[in-house]
DNA sequence: ACCATTTACGTCAACGTTGACGTAGAACTT
DNA sequence: AAGTTCTACGTCAACGTTGACGTAAATGGT
C-alpha cells in the first residue's frame, strides 16, 4: 500500500484508491484525456478534492518534458526597462495559460550558464532570454541540448533558437528626427561610455549622426558626450556639455535615466525645457510621464515583445527547423519635453 | 540499450556505458558520495566530459526533493523597492551556492497560488515570499504540503513557515524624529490611500502621530494627505496640502516615489528643499541619491534581509519545528533633503 | 445474429535518478 | 589463520507520472 508521506502530498495512487479506480484513470481525468465515464469522472474529481491532490510537475515533466512554465532571463530588474519588460512578458505568458519564472544573471556568464542549466533541467517549455553581453555560445549550447529559446535584441537562429528584435537605429532616428522637426538645429547626444562590448550600443550614436546629416545639420564629435547610463551620468554629461560651451537647443539621450539627469542639470543652469532646450529620452520607462516636464521618449511595446516571444516559442515547438526573426515596432511618445 | 535521445541529453546510463561502470557508480562520482576508486573517478569524469552529461534535476528532485534552487515571490518588480529586494536576496542565495528563480504575482491571489504550486512541484529548496495583501491561508497550505517558506514583512510561523520582519513603526519614527531633530515643528505626512487591507500600511501613519505627540507637537487629521503611492500621487498630495493652506516646514512620505512627487510640487511652488521644507522619504530606493536635492530616507538593509531569509530557511530545513521570527534593522540615511 | 467498432477502463514499462541493500575481495586485527 | 571491518563497486526498487498496449463490455451496422 501507499503510505501517504508527510512531506510529499497525495499522489495519483491515493486518489485512485479512494475512488476505486486505477491510477491511470485518475491521470486521464486530471489531464482530461477522455476515455472515462461520467460517473467515474465525478467520483475521481471528488476524491481529488477530498485528499487535496495536486499533480507532481517533476514526475510529469520527466516523461512529457513539458511543465507549463516559461523562464525569462534578464540581466537585472532594477533597471526599469527590464522591470517593465518582465511585465510585458508576464502578461503574454499568463494569457497563454502558463506560469513564468524569472531569473537574473547580472551580466555574469557563469551565472547565466547556471540559470539556463536550471531552466533546462526544470524542463521549462521555453526560455526567453536577454543574454549578457550578447553571449551566443551558451545560448546555442543549451538550445541544442533541448531548451527552446527566444533571444531578445540579438539576431540569432538555429534549432530551438529564435529571436525577437526591435530596430534600435529606427528608434533613435525617430527621437532625433522629432527634435529636428521641432525646429531644433543644434543637437547634442548624451551617450553611454561602454559602447564597446554590445552590438546594440553604437547604433543609437550612428543613427544620431545619420539623422543629423540627412537633415543637413553639422555633426561633430563634440556633440556626443559619453558617461554612465544613469541619472548621475546624465547629469554629469549635461553639465560637461554646458561647461564646454557647446551651443545646443536639443538633447537626445541614450536612455531615460540620462534624460532625468539632464533635466536636473538644465534646471540648475536655469534653462527651461522645452522652451530653451528640447529633450528626448529613450525606452519610455513609466517614470517619463511622471516627470516635470513629462519626458518625450522612444517606446518599445513591451507587451508586443512578450506576445511575439511566446508566439515564436509556440511556433518553434510545433514546427522544428529555422524560424525567421520577428521585428517589433518602436514608436515615439511625444510629451512636454520636446 | 539506451538510445541517447535527441531532445533529452545524455544520462547516467550513457556515461556508465562509456566508462564501463554501473550508473550507480557514476551517480556516486557526480554527487561525490565516496565509495569509488581514484581510477574509476577519473574515468567517469572523463566520460561525463566527453558526452556532455548534466544531471537531470527533475529525476533527482523526484527522489531527494531538493534542487539547489530557491524561489523568490514578490508582488512585482517595477517598484524599485522590490527590484532592490530581489537583488538583496539574490546575493544571499548566490553565496549559499544556489540558484534563484523569481516569480511575481501582481497581488493576484490565484496567480500567487499557482506560483506556489509551481515552486512546490519544482521542489525548490525553499520559497521566500512577499505575499499579496498579507494572504496567510495559501501560504500555510503550501507550507504544510512541504514547501519550506519564509514570509517577508508578515508575522507568521508554523511547520515549514517562518518570517523575516522589519520594524516599520521604528523606521517611520526614525524618519519623523529626524525632521523634529532638525527643528521642524509643522510636519505633514503624504500617505497611501488604501490603508485598509495590509497590516503594514497604517503603521507609518501611527508612528507619525505618536512621534509628533511625544515631541509635543500637535497632530491633526489635516496633517495627513492620502493619495496613490506613486510620483503622481505624491505630487498631487503635496499640491493638495499647499492648496489647503496648511502651514508646514517638514514632509514625511509613505515612500520615495511620493517624495519625488512632493519635490516636484515644491519646486513648482517655489519652495526650496531643505531650506523652506525638509523632506524625508521611505525605503531608500537607489534613486534617492541621484535626486537634486538628494533625498533623506529610511533604509532597510536588503542584503541583510536576504541573508536572514536564507539562514532561516536553512535552519528550518535542518531542525523542524517552530522558529522565532527574525528582525532586521532599519536605519536613517541622511542626505540633503532633510 | 454476427462482426466491426468504440468506450472505458486496467496493466506494464519507462522517464533519470538515488536509497537501501548485497557482495566479492582487500586490508586489518587478534 | 581465521574472523572482522572496510572498500568499491553492483542490483533492485522506488520517486509520481504518462505512453503504449491490451481487453472486456457496450454499441452499431447489416
Amino acid at each position: 500500500m501507499h503510505a501517504c508521506g508527510v512531506s510529499s502530498g497525495p499522489t495519483l495512487h491515493d486518489v485512485a484508491a479512494l475512488a476505486g479506480v486505477s491510477p491511470r484513470t485518475v491521470s486521464r481525468v486530471v489531464n482530461d484525456e477522455g476515455g472515462f465515464g461520467e460517473a467515474t469522472r465525478v467520483r475521481v474529481l471528488g476524491a481529488i478534492e477530498k485528499v487535496g491532490y495536486r499533480p507532481n510537475m517533476m514526475a510529469r515533466a520527466l516523461i512529457t518534458r513539458r511543465t507549463g512554465t516559461v523562464g525569462l532571463v534578464v540581466p537585472q530588474v532594477v533597471d526599469p526597462f527590464f522591470a517593465e519588460l518582465v511585465d510585458g512578458v508576464q502578461a503574454a505568458v499568463k494569457s497563454s495559460g502558463r506560469t513564468m519564472i524569472i531569473a537574473k544573471h547580472d551580466d555574469d556568464l557563469a551565472e547565466f550558464d547556471s540559470i539556463l542549466e536550471t531552466l533546462s533541467s526544470f524542463a521549462v517549455d521555453g526560455a526567453i532570454v536577454y543574454s549578457p553581453r550578447a553571449e551566443r555560445s551558451t545560448l546555442i549550447r543549451h538550445a541544442m541540448r533541448g531548451l527552446p529559446t527566444v533571444a531578445f535584441g540579438m539576431e540569432i537562429s538555429g534549432t530551438n533558437l529564435g529571436s525577437v528584435l526591435w530596430d534600435i537605429s529606427r528608434a533613435a532616428e525617430l527621437g532625433v528626427q522629432h527634435l529636428v522637426d521641432r525646429g531644433r538645429t543644434k543637437l547634442v547626444m548624451l551617450s553611454h561610455t561602454g559602447a564597446g562590448n554590445s552590438q546594440l550600443l553604437p547604433r543609437r550614436e550612428t543613427a544620431f549622426r545619420h539623422t543629423l546629416q540627412s537633415a543637413g545639420l553639422a555633426f561633430t564629435e563634440a556633440r556626443v558626450m559619453r558617461k554612465d547610463p544613469t541619472i548621475d551620468g546624465g547629469r554629469a554629461a549635461m553639465e560637461a556639455v554646458l561647461k564646454a560651451g557647446t551651443p545646443f537647443d536639443g538633447v537626445f539621450t541614450y536612455n531615460d535615466a540620462m534624460a532625468i539627469g539632464a533635466l536636473q542639470a538644465l534646471a540648475v543652469a536655469g534653462l527651461r525645457v522645452p522652451h530653451d532646450v528640447a529633450l528626448v529620452g529613450f525606452n519610455d520607462i513609466a517614470m517619463c510621464s511622471a516627470l516635470v516636464p513629462a519626458l518625450t521618449s522612444v517606446r518599445l511595446d513591451r507587451a508586443a515583445i512578450g506576445r511575439e516571444a511566446i508566439a515564436l516559442l509556440d511556433r518553434m515547438r510545433s514546427s522544428p527547423g529555422l524560424h525567421p526573426a520577428v521585428y517589433v515596432d518602436v514608436e515615439l511618445i511625444v510629451r512636454q519635453s520636446a
